[in-house]
DNA sequence: CTTGACCTTAGAGTTTACTCTAGGGTTTAT
DNA sequence: ATAAACCCTAGAGTAAACTCTAAGGTCAAG
C-alpha cells in the first residue's frame, strides 16, 4: 500500500511515517518505477507496534530498541525487553513524583488565595512566591 | 552587583540570567562606562521569584505574567494570579494522569515478563506490544 | 486530457528552556 | 604590567518528536 493508506490504517500521518523512516524505525520498499514508498502488511503491523510503544510512554529511542528485539527475537532476550520497560517505568514514576510535588505547592498557593477581584496588593500567591513556601530555595537564608 | 555575583546569590547561571533578560523577565540596568549589567537587590529578589515559579511548575510564560502582577500589584487582581495557578495545577494533574496510565501499562508489561536470559521468542512484552493491551488502538479491529 | 488527489525530496520551522561558542573588551590582584 | 578572572555580543546548538513548506512528479476519474 502507499503511504496515504498506511497513514489511514495506522492512525499516523504520512509526515510522521516519513519521519519514522528517517529515524530508521520503519523503512518500506520503494517502487522502482516511481519511487513511491510501498508498505507491506508487516509494515502496518510495525506502524501499530510503534504507536503502542508511544502510548506506553516509550521514547523513539526505546522504541527502536524494542523493534530490534521484535525483528530478531532469537537474537535477543526477555531480560533486554524487561530492562527497557522497567527503566521507563522508573523514569515515569520519578517524573510523576516531581509533578506531584509541584501540584502540592500549587494547591497550597491556590487554596490560600481568595481569588477575588481585589487588587493583588495582598495576594498570597504573589507574596508566597516572593518569599516563602516553595522548596529548593537554599540560598534565601544567607 | 555584576552578573557573576547575582548568579552565585540566586543559584542561576550567568548564561541563564542573560537568557531571562532576552525573555524580558529580568532586565537590569547597564553601566554607562563598560556596558556591564548592574543588578540591584530588587533584581536578586526577582531572580529568586523566577526560581520559585520554576520550582512550582510554572512555565516562563506563566512566570512573566506573575512577574507583571508582582511588579504592579495595584493594577492586577488576586483572580488573575489564582487563574494562572489553578490552570497550571489542572494541566499538571492532567499530565500526571496521562503518565500514570502509562506506568500502569508498563507495570503490566513488566510483571508478565519473566525477564530472564531466554530468547525473546516468547517474550510477553514484545507479544503484547505486537497486538494487545495498550489503549488507543482503535484501528486494530477493522 | 485535464483536474484534483496523491506522491516525491530536501530542508526549515515548532516548542521550551536553556547552554554554549567565538571573538573580543575590562577588572582585579600580584 | 601582566595574567587570571570576569564581562560583553550575536548567534548557533541541544533535546524530542514531530510538522510544515516549496517545488515538482504521478495517478485516477470523467
Amino acid at each position: 500500500m502507499k503511504i496515504g493508506e498506511l497513514a489511514k490504517r495506522s492512525g499516523l500521518t504520512a509526515h510522521t511515517l516519513r519521519f519514522y523512516e528517517k529515524k530508521q524505525l520503519l523503512v518500506p520498499q520503494k517502487s522502482t518505477t516511481n519511487q513511491y514508498r510501498e508498505y507491506s502488511v508487516d509494515d502496518l503491523a510495525t506502524a501499530k507496534f510503534i504507536k503502542r510503544c508511544k502510548a506506553s510512554g516509550f521514547s523513539l529511542e526505546d522504541t527502536a530498541a524494542l523493534l530490534q528485539i521484535k525483528e530478531a527475537k532469537d537474537e535477543h532476550t526477555c531480560a533486554e525487553a524487561k530492562a527497557i520497560t522497567v527503566a521507563k517505568q522508573a523514569a515515569l514514576e520519578a517524573k510523576i513524583t516531581e509533578l506531584q510535588q509541584m501540584v502540592t505547592t500549587l494547591e497550597e498557593l491556590a487554596t490560600r488565595c481568595c481569588g477575588g477581584a481585589e487588587s493583588a496588593e495582598f495576594c498570597s500567591i504573589i507574596a508566597d512566591l516572593e518569599a516563602r513556601i516553595v522548596e529548593g530555595d537554599h540560598e534565601s537564608h544567607h
